[in-house]
DNA sequence: GCGTTCAATGTACCT
DNA sequence: ACAGGTACATTGAACGCG
């Protein structure tokens, strides 16, 4: 029977010595169904060395090795586009493989061994062209399901399944949980301190708590909690911050307890995949914590901010409850309320944040076809991988393996100077993927550059400007069919987002399907640069910076020669002096002389510039302010100093004038010297990006770490330290507290104001002569009218 | 011995 | 654990002065 389903999760089991896929599904009826393939052998291939007679080695190691062989194949493939001989080489048991690789690898006629790191359910995946998140057909014949494995029915196929048509996205259940941990002093200890309160949601609505009993005992909370989600049967189980917290913690607790925890289909338990994701077979679970990356807007990712950014916050104020206060609240009958409240609300979060991102992460592991569960922990650069291993096989390319290499840097992009102050009707220029399209034009790639030692093709070759690497002109890389094919792609998955209206479910999911490949595509530039890249050769993504800066660099002499003043620039833009005309024959030009397609990206009103490059604010038509690379944009800085510097600059842009501006900074130094602002705007983050000991010099946030960490809160590397800073003596790391450890009495006030709020405004305000000094004096007059006394002031 | 100078360190941003 | 280019605050040792 032809059996059709959407792919949830795979998995390799081994059932008496046979390796089976498992794969986890929905079919279009909505039933949740197991497809087991028990046909596929793991195999890898071995280069055989170029004097060597190919058949002779392959007789020799199928003798020698016959015992783990299961057969073997000659076949041409090519490694970064050169053809080579090799022996595919299939295994008895896709465990050893690895094993296998390594003492072929030693032979002497080997040369190398390739693809015996590609783990066997990927290696399925890729060789049956199967992505996750997508529909797909198979020949199958019903199986009675296992007792241990909860499914409406199981199939066995009969032959590798096929991808269909299909691109909807089926409904899926979804839970969220959350949880709070019981710890008198310092961060929660599994061994000893219990899960207080599970708070879960799911996609029909429905919210439920889960507590621990008046002694604490949480067994019976974690049984019940257990059986909830198997009664729920969820397809998706979403958390924040759940592989490198709850997750492992609830492990913990319930090994301690002797409760086995099963929540996924298979009566196993969660465990952590060398991935760093934690795997609940059967099920995607998701860390929404991944792709807190997606909102860079959000500059300190706690799920409240990101909740609050997603519009939590209009709907009700809700009362946060620092981790440190979770054991008073638990103690106290009227504050339990509060604490189960706000755990209630973390789940509504974690639910709030599934919505916006749940969409981007399935087209994000049908693209580049590693599972749900995987792609969200997978770094950029891997995503890029994965989509490349499955869109090189067709071409013959072995997939190198990842070696040592050494870390060598090149010149990048080219960032004008910009010039200081006002400007009036600025236009902004931009290049639209001009690195992707760089590379697709000259034919940049890893498997058709001509490294100097290698005769030149007699078809020609592009030599890139400067550094003169060279690629042939003739058969195309593979970058340059996967760039060609994903920009493809987006123009139709874009054109048709037209057909529906932007409130339903197609148009959303191809909205995120479009942002999926817009993402892998800018990204292979840096992946091409990335020395950890299994496809690294630094000349292709050096000629690609170097065919960069020479587009830019004609494009600025174009834009002069037109007399167009050119104001500033950075890599594939420039901001040029707006005469409509002028400008549309520009880009004309450009297009034609350079072949690449620029765009008029926005108008500038008014545009301010300090002398620093990429640090600048334009006023748009419609009255918004764009600010780049500013106090006000960088989350380094306090509130304080963000928000006086975004009113300045709205000032300035919006009404031309400076001194009211100054007005403003003066009133609010003297509303924060009268404590007028919340403590909260007081704080300042930074991360932690290594491990303490390893800093070479003191540093404030370092010091309210260590200061956390004496009283038991462990922080680890990439978390976000939030200090304030203190009156006292000495350096400012000697003068840092933690903001949770700390009261408004102790802050040093002045440290805002001379060392935040007035350097954030004088920023802006020096271009237009006001000065550090004028912001701070008292006895200023208003209304500019200054007296002779004002310019003697200290 | 003390204040000043400046390279190094560290973080976060832009394209 | 995607690239390079850039700004800026703070540290801490060298430096200059006497």
């Amino acid at each position: 029977m032809k059996v059709v389903f959407w792919l949830l999760d795979v998995n390799y089991e081994k059932r008496e010595e046979i390796p089976e896929i498992w794969m986890w599904g929905i079919n279009a009826s909505g039933e949740r169904i197991l497809v087991i393939d028990r046909s596929f052998v793991d195999y890898f291939y071995a280069v055989v060395k170029e004097d060597r007679e190919v058949m002779q080695v392959a007789e020799d190691i199928k003798c020698q090795h016959h015992a783990s062989i299961e057969k073997l194949e000659i076949v041409e493939r090519k490694h970064f586009g050169k053809p080579v001989k090799a022996l595919k080489v299939y295994c008895k048991n896709p465990d050893e493989t690895a094993k296998l690789a390594k003492s072929l690898r030693n032979l002497e006629s080997i040369e190398d061994c390739f693809e015996d790191d590609v783990r066997f359910s990927m290696r399925y995946l890729i060789d049956n062209n199967i992505s996750p998140c997508g529909w797909h057909e198979v020949e199958a014949f019903e199986e009675e399901p296992d007792a241990n494995v909860s499914v409406d029915k199981t199939f066995v196929a009969k032959s590798a399944p096929k991808a269909s048509e299909k691109t909807s996205v089926p409904k899926l259940r979804t839970l969220a949980f959350s949880i709070i941990r019981y710890s008198r002093e310092g961060s929660p200890k599994a061994h000893k301190d219990p899960v207080v309160i599970i708070s879960t949601a799911n996609s029909s609505g429905e919210e439920k708590q889960f507590l621990a009993d008046e002694a604490k005992n949480d067994k019976q909370m974690l049984e019940t909690f257990i059986e909830h989600v198997q009664k729920f049967n969820p397809d998706i189980i979403v958390g924040y911050g759940s592989n490198e917290r709850d997750w492992p913690y609830l492990r913990e607790r319930c090994k301690k307890l002797r409760l086995p925890l099963h929540v996924d289909r298979t009566k196993t338990e969660p465990h952590k995949s060398t991935y760093g994701h934690v795997s609940v077979t059967g099920r995607a679970n998701i860390d929404l914590a991944d792709y807190a990356d997606e909102f860079p807007e959000v500059k300190v990712k706690t799920l409240e901010n990101l909740a609050d950014y997603l519009g939590a916050a209009k709907t009700e104020k809700r009362t946060i409850i620092e981790e440190i206060d979770y054991a008073e609240h638990w103690e106290s009958t009227e504050k339990r309320e509060l604490l189960k409240k706000f755990s209630q609300e973390n789940t509504r979060s974690i639910m709030m944040i599934a919505d916006a991102v749940l969409d981007f992460a399935t087209q994000l592991s049908f693209l580049v076809g590693l599972p749900l569960d995987h792609v969200g922990t997978a770094a950029a650069g891997l995503r890029v991988e994965w989509f490349i291993i499955k869109n090189t096989r067709d071409e013959g390319e072995l997939v190198p393996r990842r070696t040592e290499q050494p870390y060598m840097p090149y010149t990048g992009g080219i960032v004008l100077s910009p010039k200081p102050g006002l400007h009036e009707k600025v236009a902004v220029l931009d290049f639209k993927s001009m690195y992707p399209n760089l590379m697709i034009t000259y034919n940049l790639s890893p498997d058709s550059y001509v490294s100097p030692n290698m005769p030149e093709p007699t078809t020609g070759v592009y030599v890139a400007p400067e550094v003169g690497h060279k690629f042939r002109r003739q058969s195309d890389g593979f970058f340059k069919k996967i760039l060609l094919q994903l920009i493809k792609a987006r123009s139709e998955i874009r054109s048709k987002m037209n057909e529906f209206s932007p409130e339903s479910a197609e148009y959303r999911v191809l909205d995120a399907r479009q942002k999926a490949v817009k993402v892998i595509t800018n990204a292979t530039y840096g992946y091409a640069g990335w020395v950890g890249a299994r496809w690294y050769i630094k000349p292709v993504a050096e000629a690609t910076a170097a065919w960069g800066r020479h587009v830019i660099q004609t494009t600025i002499k174009m834009a002069e020669t037109a007399g167009l003043k050119v104001v500033y620039g950075d890599t594939d833009s420039i901001f040029i002096a707006y005469e409509k005309k002028k400008v549309e024959q520009l880009s004309k030009e450009i297009q034609a002389k350079l072949g690449l397609e620029v765009e008029l990206d926005k108008v500038y009103e008014r545009v301010f510039f300090t002398e620093a490059k990429k640090r600048y604010a334009g006023l748009l038509s419609d009255g918004k302010l764009d600010i780049v690379g500013l106090e006000a944009m960088r989350g380094d800085w306090a509130m304080v100093a963000k928000t006086v510097q975004e009113e300045v600059l709205t000032i300035v842009l919006k009404e031309r004038s400076p001194e009211k501006a100054k007005a403003f900074v003066k009133q609010f130094i003297s509303d924060l010297r009268q404590k007028r602002i919340a403590y909260h705007d007081l704080v300042i983050w930074k991360t932690l990006t290594k491990p303490p000991s390893e800093y070479e010099v003191k540093a404030a946030h370092v010091e309210a770490s260590k200061m956390l960490k004496e009283k038991g809160w462990d922080l680890t590397v990439g978390d976000k330290v939030g200090y304030v800073i203190v009156k006292g003596s000495g350096r400012l790391y000697e003068r840092v507290k933690p903001y949770m450890l700390a009261s408004y009495d102790e802050v040093d006030i002045e440290y805002y104001v001379t060392k935040q709020v007035v350097p954030a405004a004088a920023r802006v305000l020096e271009s237009f002569g006001v000065t550090e000094e004028q912001l701070l004096s008292v006895q200023e007059k208003s209304e500019g009218k200054k007296l002779l006394t004002d310019f003697f002031e200290t």
